[in-house]
RNA sequence: GGGCACGUAGCUCAGCGGGAGAGCACUACCUUGACAUGGUAGGGGUCACAGGUUCGAUCCCUGUCGUGCCCA
């Protein structure tokens, strides 16, 4: 029994929990062992994260697909967890220490600090998952892994010594992007551009050898930099060869103000003459293009940064090396500040001088943080990089071949945008949530990467003992005691790049690198879906260690979607205050109505812009459906189990069996092209506007009139249709759907587990195989195929009579709100000249006309009678005698407006076809349609015309 | 500066070579036995602009203008 009303909240909970108990969502389901298996690795979230609008579009996209292709009767794995996200749990456990006025981190040291942490996933970390579920996604969530089990860890391990091992892994001393208030290494992919309103610093370095003095143009020359306080590290100044003002000054030096230190003026072509005064300091240890500079022309690598970005000169060798007397005056006082107050000194400093020529406003992009929101400072480290370009190159390889390939496919063209440039990665982070970097250095410095502990020490000690570091002795006792090596061997402090374990996530949630069924059954997986804005950080390194260690791209599709928005098309942030909370939404509406606004919105090609209304709009939709389904019910419809839909002989129900027949097909092709949009609004338009407003109205007479085979026919027709519209809107609603499903009959199983509506034409790949292990002599055709010919349901003749009916009444209707005739004053209608078909039609219909067209009778003339409305419905003339009521002059100029445009048809067709290049260049077909337009519009023209004579005569 | 999109009804978008569409919003009428979270009807668009290709362009090409995003 059918409740009254439509409570999502009720039916969510209690679906969730009987899926769950089902095991529906398992992968590997003994029943379909032998069946195709269908993967998804769900794009992990962070564990810190809570679900926004975001991953309930992703999910919902990747829901939708698992969804189909179980009921498609695939094994299907959506493959759910969550990453372990380095910085931000460290973040979040290091905030909640400090708000519970607890030691902190360093207080708690390393072990203790980590058990927080373990701690703290244990009772919070499990918040997305949750989330997750409210949405409906049907993971299989007995698989949950985490980036930090023990399985994971061990494939993290595994990757990173034998990369090494290859050489793809190594220790280097490069720029990275430094968080200083984080104190540790961070990607490029979270560096976040922020445009800044800065300023332009023209300084004066005076040229060696000649006597500075700001009235001299020649006694220096003018730098400009966004930032002065680098100046402390600067090792050249680099002009342009080419540019004529200072082509003399290349190979002089000049003498760094205040510092006093001696550095060329060198020639680069990155110097661009146009911009700022043409020259620019150089400072290599702290910009990426100096970096470049510098290498290009063996400049020093001057460090004037700590970790925090505090200045540090005092006892800093490579600052202090060949300054002259004085200069550690200027280091101590400005040693310890911060970069910023630096700036501040460093700039008055030089007014005071007059090495200050001028400051310019200057709007610039400065890198920021996106988890510390600091400023990022280039900064000289050791540091672990993979070597991405060897790995990216088969990864190129593999979506230029197609073996995998992006939808949409423009993408294509990103990916290899950053693929083809992509930079050393650099994978160990200052942090100490995550994996530790499997590295042990000797007192040397000298490191041993091995996969356990004790075989890197067991090499470390070899090789110190046969350097005669240590005897064979210590040794051995050294090996057998881990407290008697302490501080001879240490193991590296740093832990890797969340992203390194996540690249491993399409494999190593299956097992790897265990050789375990599951790695052999889903792997390859079918699809990554995710968002554009996140490409490079999960295609990008799953496929290069997909391929690298699988020897196969991880998957062979990856869907991209696109954004969602707030109404006004502005990106959702906290600090604008514009973010639509989606379990907000859920309580609300439920979470079958936002599934489906975000399903209906999601196209190719825009963001989707997100309104509360619109997902209250498809909750309208829900309660429509669930309110057809009641009628359904109320009306005794059910569906014996011997019924076909395509033996019903009544027009009607043919009818609808044709209309679900084309729905099946349109839902089944867009989801299978990734158009969720395309499939969702013809679901919508499927359920509402054929399904309710004409099947069940027109079946209405026939539903409440005399018992008999017809209306037994159309009990189970009303019965058939509602089932397939459950299955082909349960990917997009699956709550409201399982719980119709189960209230509406007698079922064997769930909906979830049901099989989807057979589009028409289509085989699956079973069926394929028995098709084409067929021999092509077999005169006998297959079974299969004969049984999906009948599943492809088609009849044009209950198509033209529904059309018939559909457009004569809506006509009716049309005119008479025109007319403003009330709905209480029922009409006669008088068909003239009807044809036997039409007669047949009539009568057949005639009691569903009159209630929805508001009829007193129906009956039939040679002749509209005079002084009546007269509509041309497909040909005939259809009129309703409205004695008193008609406007002669209103009804004259409706129907003049009608010739008008038939006219207009007729002209336009006319002058096509009088165009002889036309006819002669245009299809065969085309020109045939043209031709029957042309037809069809004079016929229409002649009708109307006939209707304005008559009426004139009434008048 | 380089790249990718996108300018179609008031709003959000579909259509992408042969007669301009949907949803929402709006207007009018309707509490008719599934549903007012509803029904019926209606108004509303030189498909950004300019060229070109074509028998034919909202659709393909070029350019202009505008908008958004990504990378420098």
């Amino acid at each position: 029994m059918i409740e009254k009303n439509y409570q999502p909240a009720d039916i969510e909970s209690r679906m969730s929990r009987i899926w769950d108990e089902s095991g529906a969502f398992k992968a590997g389901r003994p029943e379909r062992k032998g069946a195709e298996p269908f993967t998804i690795v769900i794009p992990p979230p962070n564990v810190t994260g809570s679900l926004h609008m975001g991953h309930a579009l992703n999910n919902t996209l990747q829901d939708i697909l698992c969804r189909f292709e179980r009921m498609r009767g695939r094994d299907v794995l959506w493959q759910p967890g969550t990453d372990h996200a380095g910085i931000a749990t460290q973040m979040v456990v290091e905030r909640q220490l400090m708000e519970r006025q607890e030691p902190g981190r360093r207080d708690l040291g390393r072990e203790k600090f980590l058990e927080r942490v373990w701690q703290w996933k244990a009772e919070s970390g499990g918040t997305i998952i949750n989330q997750l579920k409210r949405l409906g996604a049907s993971c299989d969530w007995s698989r949950e892994r985490f980036t930090m089990d023990e399985g994971l860890s061990r494939a993290v391990v595994k990757v990173f010594v034998e990369l090494h091992r290859q050489g793809l892994i190594y220790k280097d001393k490069r720029l990275v992007n430094w968080d200083p208030a984080l104190v540790t290494a961070i990607s490029d992919l979270e560096v976040q551009q922020v445009e800044v309103k800065g300023h332009l610093w023209y300084l004066r370095y005076p040229i060696e050898g000649k006597n500075f003095s700001p009235d001299d143009p020649t006694s220096f020359i003018v730098v400009a930099t966004t930032r002065p306080e680098t100046m402390l590290g600067d090792t050249g100044v680099a002009v342009n060869p080419d540019d004529e003002r200072y082509t003399n000054l290349i190979g002089k030096n000049v003498i760094l103000p205040l510092v006093g230190r001696k550095i060329p003026i060198v020639g680069d072509e990155i110097s661009d003459p146009e911009k700022g005064s043409g020259a620019v300091k150089v400072t290599p240890a702290h910009d990426f293009t100096d970096f470049e500079i510098g290498k290009r022309h063996g400049l020093p690598q001057i460090n004037v940064f700590d970790k925090e970005a505090c200045l540090t000169l005092v006892d800093n060798e490579d600052y202090l090396r060949g300054l002259p007397e004085g200069a550690s005056q200027l280091a101590e006082e400005l040693n310890g500040l911060d970069r910023f107050v630096a700036r501040k000194r460093i700039v008055a400093r030089l007014e005071d001088f007059g090495f200050l020529e001028k400051i310019e406003p200057n709007v610039h992009m400065v890198p920021h943080g996106d988890r510390s929101n600091v400023v990022i400072e280039p900064y000289l480290t050791d540091q672990w990089y993979v070597d991405a370009k060897t790995l990216a190159a088969p990864a190129i390889a593999a979506v230029r071949s197609g073996a995998t390939t992006f939808v949409p496919k423009n993408w294509e063209k990103t990916y290899f945008e950053w693929m083809e440039n992509i930079q050393p990665w650099c994978i160990s982070r200052q942090l100490w949530w995550g994996h530790q970097i499997p590295a042990w250095y000797g007192p040397d410095g000298k490191f041993f990467v091995a996969e356990t502990e004790e075989e890197a020490v067991g090499n470390a000690l070899g090789y110190y003992v046969e350097q005669e570091v240590i005897t064979p002795e210590q040794g051995a006792e050294m090996a057998r005691d881990a407290s008697k090596r302490e501080g001879f061997i240490t193991r590296d402090e740093d832990v890797l790049d969340t992203w390194f374990s996540s690249g491993l996530w399409p494999f190593s949630t299956l097992g790897w690198p265990d050789e375990t069924p599951e790695v052999q059954r889903y792997y390859p997986t079918n699809v990554l879906v995710t968002g554009w804005d996140i490409i490079f950080f999960w295609v990008a390194r799953m496929m290069m260690l997909g391929i690298h260690f699988m020897e196969e791209a991880p998957f062979s599709t990856v869907y991209i979607h696109r954004l969602v928005r707030d109404e006004k098309g502005a990106k959702m942030s906290k600090s604008k205050g514009n973010v639509i909370d989606p379990l907000g939404v859920i309580d609300d509406y439920g979470a079958d109505a936002l599934r489906f606004a975000l399903a209906r919105g999601a196209a190719h090609s825009h963001d989707i812009k997100l309104s509360p209304q619109l997902v209250e709009t498809n909750r309208n939709f829900a309660t429509k459906l669930w309110n057809a389904c009641r009628f359904a019910e109320m009306n005794g419809c059910a569906m014996p189990a011997d019924f076909d839909p395509a033996n019903a002989q009544e027009t009607l129900n043919r009818w609808i069996a044709h209309e679900t027949s084309r729905a099946t097909r349109e839902v089944t092709e867009a989801i299978e092209g990734y158009r969720f949009n395309d499939a969702a609004n013809a679901m919508y338009r499927f359920v509402w506007n054929v399904y309710c407003d004409w099947y069940l109205e027109l079946a209405k007479p026939v539903l409440t009139g005399e018992e008999g085979t017809a209306k037994a026919e159309t009990r189970a027709m009303v019965a058939w249709a509602r089932d397939e519209i459950l299955k082909l809107l349960h990917p997009f609603m699956p709550f409201i759907t399982e719980e119709l499903w189960a209230v509406t009959a007698k079922r064997d199983g769930l909906l979830v587990l049901a099989d989807w509506p057979r589009k028409a034409g289509a085989l699956s790949d079973e069926q394929l195989a028995s098709v084409v292990t067929t021999s092509p002599s077999d005169a006998v055709i297959p079974s299969v195929i004969l049984a999906l010919d009948a599943g492809e349901f088609s009849d044009p003749e209950a198509e033209a009579e529904i059309g018939w009916v559909v457009d004569l009444v809506t006509a009716i209707r049309s005119v008479r709100a025109e007319m403003n005739i009330a709905p209480s004053v029922l009409t006669p209608l008088v068909l003239a000249a009807a044809s036997d078909e039409s007669k047949a039609r009539a009568q057949r219909w005639i009691d569903t006309v009159k209630r929805l067209a508001r009829l007193a009778d129906v009956s039939f003339a040679d002749r509209a009678p005079e002084g009546a409305v007269q509509l041309l419905i497909r040909g005939e003339v259809a009129a309703l005698p409205l004695k008193g009521v008609i406007d002669f002059a209103a009804e004259r100029s409706r129907l003049e407006k009608e010739i008008g445009k038939a006219d207009g048809d007729i002209k336009r067709v006319d002058a096509k076809l009088g165009n002889e290049k036309f006819v002669a260049n245009a299809p065969e077909e085309i020109v045939e349609e043209e031709k029957e337009k042309r037809e069809a519009a004079l016929a229409r023209k002649t009708k109307l015309q006939e209707a304005l004579e008559r009426l004139k005569r009434a008048s």
